[in-house]
DNA sequence: GTTAGGG
DNA sequence: CCCTAAC
């Protein structure tokens, strides 16, 4: 029997940072690092850093000027993510800084990065992805091996649960990270008067969820959605029915533009086809066993004042899914197809030296009038100098939630099979790069160019209305699509995209979430998959738009409901691997590998990266050869059989006479070596 | 570290 | 795009 488990996970507690896989032959070619630093995911890491600060926040709120619990915190943490990375090479460090009585923060920053990223210490850093990882599993402990580092957390606070430690980031603080390509800057607030904490993610039959097709009886499950009870959260509808993948690529995109494109001066806009191939079918007749997200949905709030605890909020999540794990036992793993899954590309590898950035302010709704203008809080100093001159907008993202999952796996498959699969899942999704969709009024806002201004998110009462989703990346964004004059802002409401993780199909649906409001009925999702592409049906949720499960980020009110983690498996990361992005070559790259190898001839694919590709740093001569092997396959298979962007014919006919040409000279090459050596046998 | 080829 | 063998 397959089982298939929505997971429905705070985004704080998850935020898996993509992991290469460090198989022995890369250690032994010491290219694991390398590897490693060529997948930086601009838009994820943004996410994850926002989330991960909100989940180190200081635990205790403005109140707190405990500094000896500041001191246990931190040692805690300290030996949490020493716990958890102690097999890396990176040294992780708590820091803990003082902003002033309400902004305790603790950072946790891995010096190597900050140091290699040129960052001064002294900024607020939060750390790089991994220290969300390290902090995510130290809290999913306690749910999948009894009592754990998460708790202690708590314990030594007065508080014991992690929904408790996550609901206390309210706390305000400045970051400032540089990814590569990508340069963020966030910055939040505390509002001391935040609301009571009276919402959070509950569930709605209303909302249905965005389904494979595929899979009529997940359909038929329509899992509850999650979707905030808070009334006082607006939280725009995200996706759109009508968005094809290919018109993603308008939404605003934290991630700069490839490098390597730059040279070519000339990027290619997805064809809308080669996204939306229909998901294959399975024939899977094999139950399927939906399981209610709420079993995964993360510290749930009630909307009620009369739970003011978040710990009562955690506990019951956490039996819950305790429960799955117990009823999940098997003996075999179904592995991920990760190919399949790792098709979305995140132009965040960029080797230029385009920089995004992300604004965020934290002022609660409470505070909002210090909120809508203000710029007398940006920090000075070279950072700034990203920022618009003029008044700015600031937002608050209180969270993002991963996709949704779903998970195939054999009932015989063994906890740890499950966990890690689920491991898989999300460091697939996450390791792919997510994008950032912006919703004004539960519209899409696909100007990327128009300024805040222009399209009235910068006015006060739009804040409100102001909402963005994730979404998995395209396989390619033209580079283009990230301007360099474009801030990111994000705000609190953040709704997420649903993620179909069917393994089988090896297709990744995704669903862009809803919200109950009538009003607000946008959805959205594509299929996407390693491979080009007949246009699939885009609606897959569309059709059931009924049953597209509602993700709605967590209200700005609350924190706490992130606290959820799913049980990570440290041991095992270096198994999880990362697989590199998939970039297709466009036309222009094409162009020149086909020159370069007609000057160069094959079998000196160094050469031709030297000559051609050196700048494009994404393109190893590995690669090229590749591609030279399936350009020289293209060639020779009829035009209909060919996929992906359409390679000019004139570039096809040279590759045939190249190659032809090559192979010739190294039949001839090996001729006279044979008669060479005849010669001297004789 | 490169190259070649299977997956 | 990954992985390995072979050099």
């Amino acid at each position: 029997m397959v089982l298939q488990k929505r997971l429905d996970y705070g985004f704080n507690g998850y935020q898996v940072p993509p992991i290469p896989r460090a198989t022995r032959s890369a250690r032994r070619r010491g290219s694991f690092k390398k590897k490693h630093e060529e997948n930086q995911m601009c838009a994820f890491d943004l996410l994850a850093i926002v989330a991960g600060k909100l989940l180190l926040d200081k635990e205790s709120a403005p109140s707190s000027s405990d500094t000896s619990a500041d001191e246990d915190q931190r040692a805690v943490i300290n030996s949490a993510v020493k716990n958890e990375w102690q097999d890396e090479e990176k040294s992780l460090k708590v820091e803990a800084c003082d902003q002033g009585s309400a902004d305790k923060n603790i950072y946790v920053s891995d010096l190597s990065h900050v140091h290699r990223q040129g960052c001064s210490s002294k900024e607020s850093l939060v750390t790089e992805n991994g220290l969300n990882l390290g902090l995510a599993s130290a809290l999913a402990k306690p749910d999948c091996e009894e009592r754990s580092n998460a708790e202690k957390f708590g314990n030594g606070q007065s508080k014991s649960e992690i929904g408790t430690f996550a609901s206390k980031v309210e706390g305000g603080s400045s970051e400032y990270i540089e990814f590569g390509d990508c340069k963020l800057e966030a910055e939040t607030k505390r509002a001391v008067k935040d609301e009571p904490h009276k919402s959070g993610m509950v569930q709605s039959s209303t909302v249905a969820n965005i389904c494979n097709l595929e899979d009529p009886v997940v359909l038929d499950a329509k899992p509850p959605a999650l979707v905030s009870s808070d009334s006082s959260a607006k939280v725009p509808l995200c996706g759109n029915p009508n968005s094809s993948y290919p018109t993603n690529q308008d939404d605003v995109n934290v991630v700069s533009r490839d490098d390597d494109e730059n040279s070519s001066g000339c990027t290619h806009p997805i064809t809308t086809k080669k996204f939306f191939r229909p998901a294959p079918r399975i024939g899977d007749r094999r139950i399927r066993k939906i399981l209610a997200s709420k079993y995964w949905k993360v510290a749930p709030r009630l909307k009620d004042a009369t739970v003011s605890n978040s710990d009562r909020d955690l506990k019951p999540v956490f039996r819950k899914r305790q429960n799955c794990y117990r009823h999940r036992r098997s003996e075999r793993i179904y592995p991920f197809k990760k190919r399949k899954h790792f098709a979305y590309s995140s132009p965040s590898n960029s080797d230029g030296g385009m920089s995004c950035e992300f604004v965020s302010d934290s002022s609660q709704k409470g505070s909002n009038e210090d909120a809508s203008v203000s710029c007398s809080r940006m920090r000075g100093g070279q950072h700034t100098s990203f920022l618009p001159r003029d008044s700015h907008v600031k937002l608050r993202i209180k969270s993002f939630s991963v996709p949704e999952l779903l998970i195939e796996i054999p009932e015989s498959s063994t906890v740890g099979s499950l966990k890690r699969t689920v491991m898989e899942a999300v460091t697939a999704i996450l390791g792919s790069g997510l994008r950032v969709g912006v919703l004004l009024q539960g519209k899409k806002v696909r100007e990327d160019n128009k300024t805040l201004q222009q399209t009235g998110i910068s006015r006060n009462n739009q804040l409100d209305a102001l909402g963005f989703c994730l979404e998995p990346n395209p396989s390619q964004i033209p580079p283009s699509l990230c301007p360099g004059d474009s801030p990111f802002f994000l705000q609190c409401d953040a709704p997420q995209p649903i993620l179909r993780y069917p393994h089988t199909t090896g297709v990744v649906h995704q669903g862009i979430c809803a919200v109950p409001e009538p009003h607000a009925n946008n959805l959205g999702n594509y299929i996407e998959s390693d491979h080009d592409s007949a246009p699939s049906p885009t609606d897959t949720s569309m059709d059931k738009s009924t049953n597209s499960k509602a993700l709605v980020a967590v209200p700005a009110m609350n924190v706490e409901a992130l606290a959820v983690v799913p049980a990570l498996r440290k041991s095992k990361r270096s198994e999880i691997a990362q697989r590199r992005i998939r970039r297709p070559f466009s036309v222009t790259e094409v162009e020149a590998l086909v020159h370069a190898v007609e000057k160069l001839g094959t079998g000196r694919w160094r050469d031709v990266k030297l000559r051609a590709f050196d700048n494009a740093k994404h393109r190893t001569y590995v690669d090229l050869k590749d591609k030279w092997k399936t350009l020289v396959h293209t060639a020779r298979i009829s035009p209909q059989q060919r996929r992906g962007e359409p390679v000019p014919q004139e570039l096809l006919d040279r590759v045939l006479a190249a190659h032809a040409y090559w192979s010739q000279q190294q039949a001839k090459q090996q001729f006279k070596h044979q008669q060479a050596e005849t010669c001297l046998l004789l």
